[in-house]
DNA sequence: AATAGGTGGGCAAAATTTTGCGCAACTTTC
DNA sequence: GAAAGTTGCGCAAAATTTTGCCCACCTATT
């Protein structure tokens, strides 16, 4: 059989109507158990595959769903992206991708693409620069549920997964203190992010908790741009036991600095960084880090966008924070056994 | 107007026929100024969009294509996917994505998945063990034109956009050459991969064209476990200058290897590693590498499809080779004025 | 006045599949 | 032997849009 092969192909072959067929496919109606059989056998001789067009435009519904991230090529996005694919695709779903690369007109577009093309469903981390959700909110008024992952948004009534960045900053202050670290600096992130200002404020409990001061000659500021010339005068004035950062960028750089003035970490220095990025294992000593687990909220992003298509009804909305965990590696003294990496998994799973 | 609204809506409204107001959207036939402009209003007000499983049924075709990778996570593979979908976007298609992690079987699902989805084109970069094509030749025997990526067939007739590994290769050998380098090491790839065969064969020609003699000895497989014993032993008898490496990973390890041994890199030896994934950037010293375009590859590829799906009576294909080129950074000495990031990068785009 | 030509718009088929309803044939029940 | 129930299958509508063909009307030509 050349070709696409349809419905009625098959019925004209065998002398049955177009219906008999659909049924004898669908384990629908009543059909004798021979036409089944017999249907069955040329379907699958032949190849027979519906096409999906003439399903979804009766069915109202595509089992498509899209994504939309900021970008592809930063790690912890490709992880994310990686989650949503492995569940869609064990729920027999398919995935269309969309970036808006921090522009909230492409942000737009995007979303108004996959509305259009009537996908079930939508997961999105939107740009940092939206504030005017209307795209979404039309979306969802034609009935596309909408999951955010990553970033939520405070006027949409919809599920969302964020990590909990608190748990993992003050996890990790915990442990440089426990392994003699006093003084602490912190290299903060941009103001107006919360994740920013999690990881601020665990750095600032973790203190707490261990009964040290927090001080503000130790918080710097990675928007302000002489925050290197502060951390290298902390170094020469030795007074700086360990470093906590944003990201595992910082991190980085705080590294090159301390090696510049010939410290050595983690024997001076200790150094955490955040994110887990490859660049955390790589770089030398590899760095101690506070993993967000990216695949495990695209999991959930999708898990509960896949909940609202099937519950279409139901005006729950679901919100979750996977807490971040601290994962220690070279670039911070060591007290305790390491947490092997298959316990740290079942502990982020156990977890979402 | 609430829900979605379809043709039917807006003929009733203004008591005019259905295919008057699609003729009217369309700029098709004959049809009044007054007609026109009230349908398009109306249409506009409404915010219709046409249901494109209607369109896609009558059209036989989606503007929807596919691409499949071995995985999203490597920063090789988020670059080409990047790529990919900046082009498919461009071009008011959409992109459905699908991973096989090196699995056949699962290749196997998602190619015969996309076709069914009734895709217009399929990008491919296929599963190393890979050796039956039937899946693909099912698509492009349903008129679903294939275009690989990153790997290519030679039993199929289909467009691909491959790098050629060989320039690069062949100049990082001869920078080392002339950095004073005379005993360098190659770790080899997998022996069936044409890419590894590619590189080593590149490092031969190297050599030859310097002059220095290629030596088994210096030839290393990192499919024999044994590997990184051989070349400890070359580094304890002091019998390596240098050492170019199929991956930036294999690099990574050599690295670590030679700080174990006392050696400065690239005093004492020089690395150069292949592919330049971000791990490159943030080892110490930063690693000299031989750059893919990935992003460009994507792009290709996504523009060889489209033309495909725009000329599908045309037997041709395209086949191209991307050059790959050094970049040089800390791990090798240096002889001469560093080439610029943005010179590199305009050396990559004219070639593509 | 009859014919030709042009314009505006409607009818219906087509793309493919699903499904409610109906009909014929057969079996069971009293 | 008639009524009732069951089984197997076909008809036709439905989902939405596009498009070839046709008709009605108007103007211009002989």
């Amino acid at each position: 059989m050349r070709g696409r092969v349809k419905i009625t192909d098959i019925a004209t072959e065998l002398g049955v109507s177009p219906s008999t067929v659909s049924r004898a496919l669908s384990n629908g109606g009543r059909i004798s158990q021979q036409t089944r059989q017999a249907v069955l056998d040329l379907a699958e001789k032949w190849g027979y595959k519906p096409n999906p067009f003439a399903v979804n435009l009766l069915k109202k519904q595509s089992r498509n769903i899209g994504l939309i991230l900021p970008e592809f090529t930063h790690h912890y996005f490709s992880k994310v992206l990686d989650g949503v694919n492995r569940v869609v695709n064990e729920h027999g779903y398919h995935l269309f991708i969309n970036t808006h690369e921090g522009d909230y007109h492409k942000e737009v577009k995007a979303v108004n693409m996959l509305n259009n093309m009537r996908v079930d469903g939508i997961i999105a981390s939107y740009a940092r620069g939206t504030s005017d959700f209307n795209h979404f909110l039309d979306a969802i008024e034609d009935n596309v549920p909408v999951v955010f992952v990553d970033r939520m948004c405070e006027d949409l009534d919809t599920s969302y997964v964020v990590t909990d960045d608190f748990p993992g900053s003050v996890e990790s202050v915990r442990h440089l203190v426990n392994t003699g670290c006093q003084k602490i600096v912190h290299i903060a992130g941009p103001e107006n992010l919360s994740t920013s200002f999690n990881r601020l404020t665990g750095y600032k409990e973790g203190l707490k908790q261990e009964g040290v001061l927090v001080q503000d000659k130790y918080i710097l500021k990675s928007e302000d741009p002489n925050w290197k010339e502060s951390l290298e005068f902390l170094i020469a004035e030795n007074d700086v036991d360990a470093i906590t950062c944003f990201t595992d960028y910082l991190a980085f750089e705080a590294v090159e600095i301390l090696k510049r003035y010939g410290k050595s970490v983690p024997n001076d220095v200790s150094v955490v960084g955040f994110a887990d990025e490859p660049v955390a294992t790589y770089m030398t000593p590899a760095l101690t880090t506070v993993v967000q687990p990216a695949e495990a909220m695209g999991r959930r992003a999708a898990e509960l966008l896949l909940w609202h298509i099937e519950n279409p009804d139901s005006p729950e909305v679901h919100s979750e924070c996977l807490p971040t965990a601290m994962i220690e590696r070279g670039s911070t003294l060591q007290t305790r056994p390491q947490r092997s990496f298959d316990e740290l998994i079942s502990v982020l799973k156990s977890a979402s």
